[in-house]
DNA sequence: TCTGGGGTCCTCTGCCCT
DNA sequence: TCTGAGGGCAGAGGACCC
């Protein structure tokens, strides 16, 4: 430990700086260097190799030659063309993520993941066993490096969007001459977190996009200082009252968020953009029974069942249109949720092709918890196990390819088509989970490079 | 030679019900 | 019986995050 780290461990008490930010340095990047050290020390960039693919994640070599996140991977290309181009691998990338998630729960049970390589944690437990949040956070990387051999950076302050910041302070550097490292733990005192809070950018601060961006450059304001400034009527009347309230408050370091553990998630969806543009409705019925059968696989997965569905595209204009259908029932399974998805995208224009589609769900609950009930008073049963769940109001299409849901459908018992559609969606399960998901597809769908919703520019 | 994928949250609008 | 207000929800779109 360096005399810098001691410093911050004697200034900082015990419950004065509960909150860690821990954030993985380039790690896409330095996932697929372990599986490859061929890669170490070349410029780096991961993401989508097709036609309209984008970076995911970028070394910070390619990063010196100015390629970011989200850039198209061709601009990328030309940019750096030195660089290795490897197509991501989300399964791998989830792997190292589990391992590292141990070890912060080895620290404390309060965990909040924001992405794979990133959480929040709540220390103010740990203390008793683990000592100071400095030295909590020094430990996280030394554990981290052991069980992964990959490093990360930690920003330590009392708050959320503080201890964000400073992990970002923390992170290593590019400049010209290469990438430097940074500092792995950056500590936020109490006594010192107005100025630095105020000394950054207001795009900085979590929630400032570019649409704010602008708004608030229209009032002047620049830095978070400057935000901190300004009259809230005039803030709000700049970007909404909720968000003007919260930026305010942000802006005064106040975030009394609290650090929440995972839960079920408020949303499930697979979207895909297609390498040229679809407008044949064979092609598009296919793709749908396909992203509905990712989208249900993951569902069923978890054990969750979800009650709305919607469907998204983008037209060539990069338009977006979506169209959504609350059900009285909870669903499940691929049948169903391809039914209510080809009503739903009956509803939109396609004559002129469309560069994405997307399936999403929401209102999830877990199987066995009692469903919400919709405004309209349409109870549903609590469902207690799978087979009640088959006593769906809604009915099944007549093929597994998806033809829409009919009022004659519906009037099927809970057995018969219903009973089918789960068997068959358990057989798909299980023969996926013994052979690999790319082993089996429907009908509709055909087979495919990868498992249902396995993206498709995969290893 | 364009612009991914998987999420969350907020706002606005329209509808239904009281 | 009609009408308006207001609450709650669904649907659609948008902004933002990593």
């Amino acid at each position: 430990m360096t005399g810098d780290q001691h410093d911050q461990l004697a200034v900082a008490g015990p419950d004065e700086l509960p909150i860690l930010h821990v954030d993985m340095d380039a790690f896409y990047v330095e996932v697929e260097r372990k599986r490859d050290p061929a890669l170490v020390g070349r410029p780096v960039i991961v993401g989508g190799s097709g036609r309209r693919g984008v970076v995911a994640s970028a070394s910070y070599e390619a990063r010196a030659a100015g390629v970011h996140a989200a850039m198209p991977t061709a601009r990328a290309r030309r940019l750096c063309p030195a660089a290795v181009v490897v197509t991501s691998d989300f399964s791998g990338y989830a792997e190292a993520s589990e391992a590292i998630a141990e070890v912060f729960e080895s620290v404390t049970p309060i965990v909040e993941p924001i992405a794979l390589d990133e959480a929040f944690l709540d220390v103010s437990g740990a203390h008793r066993l683990f000592g100071p949040s400095p030295e909590i956070a020094w430990h996280l990387r030394s554990a981290v490096r052991q069980a992964t051999d990959l490093d990360c950076s930690v920003g330590v302050a009392s708050n959320k969007t503080l201890a964000k910041l400073a992990s970002v302070a923390a992170k290593p550097t590019v400049q010209s001459s290469g990438p430097e490292p940074g500092l792995g733990v950056r500590v936020v005192e109490r006594a010192e977190q107005i100025a630095f809070l105020w000394a950054h950018r207001v795009e900085a601060l979590w929630g400032v996009g570019p649409v704010t961006l602008r708004r608030l450059n229209d009032i002047d304001v620049v830095s978070v200082g400057d935000l901190a400034a300004v009259p809230i009527e005039r803030l709000v009347a700049a970007v909404g009252t909720a968000h003007g309230t919260q930026l305010a408050a942000l802006a005064r370091g106040i975030d009394d968020r609290p650090v929440h553990r995972g839960g079920i998630p408020r949303s499930v969806s697979h979207e895909e953009t297609f390498d040229t543009d679809v407008r044949d409705p064979d092609r598009l019925r296919g793709e749908i029974v396909r992203l509905a059968d990712a989208v249900a696989s993951r569902l069923r997965a978890n054990g969750l069942v979800a009650r709305t569905v919607a469907v998204k595209v983008k037209y060539p204009d990069f338009s977006l249109r979506t169209r959504a259908q609350t059900l009285a029932e909870p669903i499940q399974t691929p049948r169903l949720l391809a039914s209510v998805a080809h009503e739903l995208i009956a509803r939109l224009d396609l004559s002129t092709g469309i560069r994405l589609l997307g399936i999403a769900v929401s209102n999830i609950a877990e199987a066995s918890a009692p469903p919400v009930r919709s405004s309209a008073g349409v109870g549903v049963e609590a469902l207690t196990a799978p087979e009640t769940q088959l006593q769906l109001e809604l009915g099944v299409g007549r093929h597994f390819s998806g033809e829409s849901v009919s009022s004659r459908d519906t009037e099927s018992g809970p057995t018969g088509d219903a009973e089918l559609d789960r068997r068959l969606a358990d057989a798909l399960d299980a023969i996926r989970g013994r052979f690999g998901g790319a082993v089996i597809s429907h009908g509709a769908a055909g087979l495919r490079d990868g498992a249902p919703g396995e993206r498709r520019w995969g290893r």
